[in-house]
DNA sequence: CAGGTC
DNA sequence: CCTGG
């Protein structure tokens, strides 16, 4: 049960279009309603649950099954009708961003054949609008790992501490802050967190000895959210950035990883090439991102990031 | 080795 | 560095 104050505001009313309609299609326990797309709300639902920015979903069949927000949630898309269950439109159209003009902003960051190579390869890409703490958790269980291991590591730890989802029981929910408090470093290397155990261990506990940290980081400027998500052990420049873009909207940060980093010197930035990634030269690649491709960075990266094997190859 | 961090 | 894919 949450408490009334942590209700989002996408589920004020107003927040639907008129562009949208919905129907109900499935008479079982669970009901199956349809979005209708506009023209004018592009949306790739594989590229966006399949890209790795958020590790809870996976793919049945043509259907995506995730858990967001304590709600097991399904999706599938066939061309203009995107077709959803376990939540409401409001909500479904906020956590997939539907409401960006996302043409609009795609224009905004091509600015060159490179971008623009990556924007044709998967237009309708979105960036979601994931749960902060869970977002927060998951990078750093992300450092140095492939995404298969981050997932396995995430649905441990929801195993554990999770509560039933609603709308299945036998999925959980991912923790709160507040419910992993009394999580040991044990219990976080039971989950395959390895060495970041008693980062992870130390991090809950800041943030659980803080009530209002999470509300504040949402309400601070981008710099001031970045240098507190830095201070929490286990979180650096790139989880820092990844944060900030997937959970804080900060839509211009810019996360630097080791494909970035390759895209960037084969297209931009040749010194990028060699050697350490050390802090003034992983800030010289994040300051260009933001400077070539400007207030919506974010999804330039994102973008790239999705065309990344067509970028990379000779 | 893998979408870094201390 | 932990450790799984």
């Amino acid at each position: 049960m949450r408490p009334a104050c942590a209700e989002p505001s996408y589920s004020s009313a107003g927040s639907r279009t008129r562009c949208s309609s919905s129907c109900v299609s499935n008479g079982g326990t669970r009901t199956t309603e349809t979005i209708r797309l506009a023209e004018s709300e592009p949306l790739d639902l594989d590229a966006t649950l399949g890209c790795g920015q958020a590790f809870r979903w996976r793919r049945d069949g043509g259907r995506w099954e995730g858990v967001v927000d304590g709600r097991c949630i399904r999706l599938s898309q066939r061309g203009g009708l995107l077709h959803y269950s376990g939540s409401d439109e409001p909500f479904v159209r906020h956590y997939l961003a539907l409401d960006l003009d996302l043409d609009r902003l795609l224009a905004a960051i091509d600015r060159d054949p490179v971008i623009e190579a990556a924007i044709d390869r998967s237009r309708g890409l979105r960036v979601l609008r994931q749960p902060l703490f869970e977002c927060l958790l998951s990078f750093l269980c992300a450092t140095n790992t492939n995404i298969p291991a981050v997932q396995s590591r995430v649905e441990a730890i929801a195993g554990v501490w999770g509560e039933p989802a609603v709308g299945d029981e036998n999925v959980r929910a991912f923790p709160s802050s507040t419910a992993l408090r009394h999580a040991t470093e044990d219990d976080f290397r039971a989950c395959r967190l390895g060495y970041r155990a008693p980062y992870a261990r130390s991090a809950v506990t800041a943030i659980c000895s803080d009530p209002s940290w999470e509300g504040e980081l949402s309400a601070v400027p981008h710099d001031e959210a970045r240098a507190r998500l830095m201070a929490l052990p286990g979180i650096g420049p790139k989880a820092a950035d990844c944060i900030l873009l997937y959970a804080l909207g900060h839509l211009d940060a810019f996360p630097i990883d080791v494909w970035i980093r390759r895209i960037l010197a084969r297209h931009y930035l040749p010194d990028l090439d060699t050697g350490t990634l050390s802090p003034s030269r992983y800030e010289a690649a994040r300051s260009f991102g933001r400077d070539r491709f400007g207030a919506h960075a974010g999804y330039a990266q994102v973008y790239l990031f999705n065309a990344r094997d067509l970028l990379c190859r000779d």
